[in-house]
Formats: structure tokens, C-alpha cells, sequence
DNA sequence: AAACTATATTTGAAGTTCAAAGTATTTTAA
DNA sequence: TTAAAATACTTTGAACTTCAAATATAGTTT
């Protein structure tokens, strides 16, 4: 194969798994927990798991993290709160800051969510073989790092 | 490093890739059609999209390869078509398909939405130095037709 | 023709998001 | 010290997206 044809076919790709590929995972997702008759959506699942990933799991942080408004935040944890998956309260030192908190039924959810995850991680390394790549995850490494910049 | 932690950081690094970067991704593309004075959300750029990558652009496929239901999908083509960017007519052969057709208007949007992909994915291959890697690719070949099985 | 299947539209409800306006708390600076 | 500014969050209203159920329309089968 040309040397120009392959790279253009490269740049496809790329650009079809960025744009193609994370819409169907959510909504396997979707459907896994829907089968599991787990009722709550894929974004409160999202807030959910940034709730464990920030360090200092605030209103700001958690928005910040999630790249959404924190009003829209307020809502979505409104609910959460609500239906007893997360705590809420002032923060003792600075009382403007809410901290918010994973309750027990919400950590059971998550590990729902994870086991998925691994799964379907698993699956692609065994299945594709790539366990061994040292350039593919060092490239996939780059990648990452370049769109957290 | 020992081979089972290099093994846990690249899976923890591919499902990272196909969580957080997407939304990323959006954004992005969300603000670049706001500065350039584009009024449609992405989800109606996917709209467009699907109608020139589908085979035969009927409802039915349409909303298939953007996996939401025809329901949903009328809304959506309802506010193109009135806003000139879609066409739409019944099939001649068939008659309960309808078969939707872009716009010069339509064609315009996605112009820009190409290049910004390109764009995009021309500088992650400069910035990261992967042109070269055949090993790379060929992984994510398959990483792209896993997802589409 | 009647019943059945396939395709698409309409409508209503629920969920997500943002922007703007408002409240409470802390920090800064005169 | 105290008034102003900055920070953190909530509330509300509007726009958008999506789905499910009901309806409409076209084609197929018996």
C-alpha cells in the first residue's frame, strides 16, 4: 500500500474512533444497566463516579470534572440526594463549599459500572490481542495526556 | 516496572480514553461552531453526518447508525428541513420510506465540521510523532471494527 | 377486501443543560 | 473595621434531546 494512502487511512480512524465508538459503549452501557434494573441514567452514573475521582469532591470540582455548569450540577445531585445516593453537607472551614459524599447504594452501582468496564476493557485486550504492545500504550498514553492538557 | 502493573496502567489508560476524551472532544467542537456563528448543536452536525455516511439515507437507517429511534429523529429532521439544511421526499419505488437529502446549506456546516477533524487528528499525529507506527494503526483498526461488529 | 407488516409522524413526559438572578460566606482593601 | 469584591452554591426558566405510545400512511399477504 502507498505510504500516503495508509497515513490517510491512519487519520480515519483515528478520527472514526473518536467520534463513532464512545456513543455505542454508553449506550451498551445503557442497556446493561437497564437489564440489571438498575433506573438511574448514564449521567447520574457519571456524576456518581466523579464524585470518587476528584480529590476534594465539592460542588466546583465535581462540575469542573465533569465539564458541565455547576447549576446543572445542582440539579443532577438534587436528585441523587434525594433517592439516597449521595451526602451533602457544608464544609467545615470554608461553610460557601458543599462536600458531597458516596452512600453505600451508590458505591454498589459503581461497582456495577466497573465490572463493566473492566469487562469490556478485557474483552478488547484479549480479543485484539494487544496485551504485549509496549508502542500502542505509550502512544494511547499520549493521546490521553493530550486531551487533558 | 513490574508487567502486571504496566498491564493495569494501559487498561486503565484505554478505558480512560474511551470515557473522558469524548466529551472533551464535543466541547470542543461545540464552542469552535459557536465562535464561527453556527447555530446548530452537535447533535443536529450528527444528524447531517449520518445522512452522508448512510448507503441509503431513509429514516429508519439514518436513525440506526445514530442509534436513537425514527421518533426522535423526525424532531430533529423537522427543525433541518424547516431551517433549509435537509431535503425530503418519499421514495419512488417504496413509498413508506422517506428519503432525506443534505442541502448546499447543509454541505456548508460540514465543511467546517471536517476540517475541524482534520485539524484535529493532523495535529495529534504531528504533536505525538505517530505517523510511522504500523503497530498503532493496525491496533486501532481493530480497536474500530471491534466497536462495530 | 381484510388483516397484517413496515415506515414515518405526532404528542406528551422526563431528563439534561445552560444562563441569569439570587443567597450565603469568605477575602481583600481602603 | 467594615464596605466591596470574590467565591461557592442554588433556584428558576428556557431550549433541546430523547423515548414511548398513539396515530397515520403505504405496501404485502391471504
Amino acid at each position: 500500500m502507498k505510504e500516503e494512502t495508509r497515513l490517510r487511512e491512519a487519520r480515519a480512524i483515528v478520527n472514526e474512533l473518536l467520534v463513532d465508538i464512545f456513543n455505542r459503549i454508553l449506550a451498551i452501557e445503557g442497556e446493561n444497566l437497564k437489564q440489571k434494573g438498575i433506573k438511574l441514567s448514564m449521567s447520574e452514573i457519571h456524576v456518581l463516579e466523579a464524585v470518587t475521582k476528584v480529590l476534594e469532591p465539592t460542588m466546583t470540582n465535581i462540575a469542573k470534572k465533569l465539564g458541565i455548569t455547576v447549576g446543572s450540577l445542582t440539579v443532577s445531585v438534587n436528585t441523587l440526594y434525594q433517592k439516597g445516593y449521595l451526602s451533602r453537607e457544608r464544609d467545615q472551614d470554608d461553610r460557601r463549599k458543599v462536600v458531597i459524599g458516596l452512600l453505600p447504594k451508590a458505591e454498589e452501582i459503581l461497582e456495577v459500572h466497573n465490572d463493566f468496564h473492566n469487562d469490556m476493557v478485557n474483552s478488547i485486550f484479549k480479543d485484539l490481542g494487544i496485551d504485549e504492545d509496549e508502542v500502542l500504550i505509550s502512544s494511547l498514553q499520549k493521546l490521553s495526556s493530550y486531551f487533558k492538557e
